[in-house]
DNA sequence: GCAGCTTCTTGCACTCACTGCAAACTATTA
DNA sequence: TAATAGTTTGCAGTGAGTGCAAGAAGCTGC
């Protein structure tokens, strides 16, 4: 891992990193919903203040959110072989952080976790949202369509859907791995989630 | 509409319709970010913590949630013919709450509001989720699959995705209603949102 | 019409999230 | 080592949201 830069940068990495140990940890032990900023705080040996600075919600502190995945997702959407269906990148994209998260060791019970709260979820959310936007405008430059076509917003956004589901399932039925979820999902969203539909039939 | 009940009911429904329209025109008025709950109670002639006992959080107000929707969507689904598929019930089960919206007259401004504001967003879908999984078990009851399996999950949570997308386009081209967006959402989802996927091709 | 019950409203005190500001502190750079 | 630029912190303040207990108001039986 490259610590570059002087003592400032790393410092503020690690106390970044600190604060997000500390809030997931915490928020594991205690409920997400019981645990104030105040021990995040204490727990990584900074004031409530600085708590502020690195984390303008206690949430995001808690999901440890990782800027990095974005740029890689977006990354990849822009590099990726022409001939590849726009959903397949999508698989690319969410498998890769997948990837990550799992190497963290933390997939599982960070993902029941934000499921479990109303709060986290909402964060989770909040976040995707604002991710599935740029996804988004990435996507329909690829595919050369206008900004305002239903289909790229529909591609990212049916992808997330289908992952909050895979995360949902997963919760009540640990033994089905997510990745075969989110792959079950996709497959869905890509053949037709319903070939009958037809309300004016 | 029917005035059940005593004066005491009345009351009720009155204080909490005051407070919901209050709760929107303010928010129209000066950004959903710059109402204070103070404000709200006050143009509703009630106190602060009266606000409170109505609705749980600021954006409910603003939303001003009507319960009865969720009620009718299930009772739709779960009414159903058998024929029916069940993106086409969704289908229905949208459209009807778009009317619902439509005819408060209030539908393109609400969803441009909530569109704009990450706070309101967040509390949609919220309330969201928690009408998905209601929706996911009432579906996969009636089309006879067990609880964990991921296409009726799929099914509710890409028809939320595509409501929201047609929403999220339709602030940007006012011109496209908001129907039209969603119903092609729904053919694409219905036929496959990409034929040609395949990671593992 | 009133006594007694239930339900709704309100004020109050409180916790907690979050923000702006200015002072103190610390790494960096010349 | 002195000037500077970035970081941390305390403090004061706003506003959301909750629990509690007292009072107001609708309801019910007489």
């Amino acid at each position: 891992m490259g610590a570059e830069g002087g003592l400032r940068e790393r410092k503020k990495l690690q106390t970044r990193a600190a604060l997000a140990d500390a809030a997931l940890r915490l928020a594991l032990e205690k409920g997400p919903d019981h645990v104030t900023v105040e021990e995040i705080a204490e727990a990584a040996d900074v004031s409530v203040r600085t708590f502020f600075n690195y984390y303008s919600h206690k949430e995001h502190a808690i999901l440890g959110r990782n800027p990095e995945h974005l740029e890689r997702a977006l990354e990849r959407m822009r590099s990726a072989p022409a001939e590849e269906s726009p959903l397949t990148t999508m698989w690319f994209v969410v498998h890769d952080v997948l990837r990550d998260l799992e190497s963290e060791g933390e997939l599982s019970r960070r993902g029941e976790l934000i499921m479990s709260s109303p709060a986290l979820l909402y964060q989770l959310m909040l976040s995707s949202i604002d991710d599935e936007r740029q996804l988004t405008a990435a996507l329909a430059e690829r595919l050369g369509e206008p900004v305002g076509s239903t289909r790229p917003a529909l591609i990212v956004s049916a992808a997330g859907a289908a992952c909050r589901v895979a995360m949902e399932l997963h919760k009540t039925a640990p033994d089905r791995p997510i990745r075969e979820l989110v792959d079950e999902g996709f497959q869905l969203l890509a053949q037709g989630i319903d070939p009958a539909f037809g309300p004016n039939n």
